[in-house]
DNA sequence: TCTTTTATGTGAAAAATAATACAATAAATA
DNA sequence: TATTTATTGTATTATTTTTCACATAAAAGA
């Protein structure tokens, strides 16, 4: 499984709770593959290969799709425990945002190296000083962490994160982490979200528009 | 130029231009791949693709570098104007962001429904109602906007921007915008930027960690 | 000057990914 | 019950993307 195959997983996952709230308890592979924006081959492909299989000639139910796609995205009862590096702007943006918990993510604590952040109690979340960062992510069991942290901090969190035994991390600096190698073998896995760098692909892509693929 | 490219490319760009302000004047194919966490194979093929050619055995001159992939980017003298849709917790953080200033971004306005917000003059950028859209986009010659309204608004946000000729959109919102065909028969740049997704992603990741491949 | 070293530039091969086409099958209808 | 219709599941084909491999050129050193 690559990954444009996993966001396709997530998309469909979304799209199929989505239906379900609407009522819907079946859905063929073309309804999936307008919704997500790929092809109705490539839907049922990658069914085929999770293993998953529908009725012929009826379709795909949509709670089995669910339950059968949930574990494979590892949702369980449980929300999955994260912790906010950085209660800045963008870090406080996200410990206040509610649209995680209906996905099954929760934001449990935020950590700043600032007193006066981690002295006010006023987060929607509890924000403590780094110091705490192993107690608390191994209360909570905590896997995966949010850098938003500035630029010139970025890599030192990183390392902090990692020393505590984090193995996901999304990071908003501009800096690019990459997933170094363990001591234990294994890499983190690293996603970087880069705002300026979206701009500017949109920026190319007005520039030069590709030219319609004439069918 | 396929997306993979475009993506390739603005990270070229960003590590050229931290090397040449480190004061270095020329670079090897693979120095660039080390930093982009690509095959130095890939990197001369990306710049044989693109016309760009270095010495043999001397690699590549940076200006040279920079002065063409800035061209191909759509990077001038002139900053490129971005407006912000929403100016809630993120669309603020977005304003009061000063590191696309040196990506060649300028945030040149917001806008938001609410009276509130718009009333308020302590915003690092002018902040308008949404009727005063057209006017501000076609003074400063915008056409790229960041949507950062809530999830109700999203839909009838993006149909705003495309009537006044925006053609660019970095949607934030968990509503997963398409670009759908206009009149005039050319499609708006979408990118959708979902946390949610990415964390799930995340979660996937880890929860079956790619076997390295044997080399 | 001659040889060695080192990196580029690119055609060809390989690998990865997606589309096509259609047999298989179940539901709907006559 | 027989026929038609609609949709899955997958083998095959096509396309896209990346790597490989090496000829080529320039610089460095002998
Ligand atoms: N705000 C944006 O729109 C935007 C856009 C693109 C990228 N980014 C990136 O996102 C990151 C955060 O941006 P922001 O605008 O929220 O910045 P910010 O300055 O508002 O917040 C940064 C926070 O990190 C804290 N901090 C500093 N060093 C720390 C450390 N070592 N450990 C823990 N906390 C520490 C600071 O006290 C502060 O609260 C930056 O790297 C920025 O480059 C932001
Ligand atoms: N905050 C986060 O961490 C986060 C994370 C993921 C996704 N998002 C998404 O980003 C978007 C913004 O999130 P936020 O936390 O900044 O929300 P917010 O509620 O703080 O801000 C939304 C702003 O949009 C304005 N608005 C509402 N309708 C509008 C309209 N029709 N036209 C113009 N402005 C309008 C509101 O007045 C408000 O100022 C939402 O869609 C949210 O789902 C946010």
């Amino acid at each position: 499984m690559n990954s444009d195959m996993i966001i396709r997983i997530t998309k469909y996952y979304r799209i199929l709770n989505r239906l379900r709230s609407l009522g819907l308890e079946k859905v063929f592979a073309h309804n999936l593959a307008d919704a997500a924006g790929v092809s109705a081959a490539l839907v049922r492909k990658d069914f085929s290969l999770l293993e998953i299989y529908g009725q012929k000639r009826g379709g795909y139910e949509i709670p089995d799709l669910l339950e059968h796609l949930g574990r494979i995205l590892g949702k369980t009862e449980e929300p999955q425990n994260v912790i906010i590096v950085g209660c800045g702007r963008i870090g406080k943006a996200l410990m206040h945002y509610n649209g995680f918990e209906p996905d099954g993510i929760r934001i449990v604590a935020g950590f700043d190296s600032d007193p006066l952040i981690y002295s006010d109690s006023t987060h929607p979340v509890p924000v403590y000083p780094i110091s705490r960062l192993e107690e608390v992510t191994s209360t909570f069991d905590v896997q995966v962490a949010i850098i938003t942290v500035p630029e010139s901090a970025t890599s030192d969190s990183f390392h902090r994160l990692m020393q505590v035994g984090i193995r996901g991390i999304l990071n908003f600096s501009p800096i690019t982490l990459k997933p170094i190698k363990l001591e234990d073998g294994t890499s983190p896995v690293v996603h970087n979200m880069n705002i300026a760098l979206e701009l500017e692909q949109i920026f190319y892509k007005l520039q030069f528009p590709k030219t319609e693929p004439a069918k």
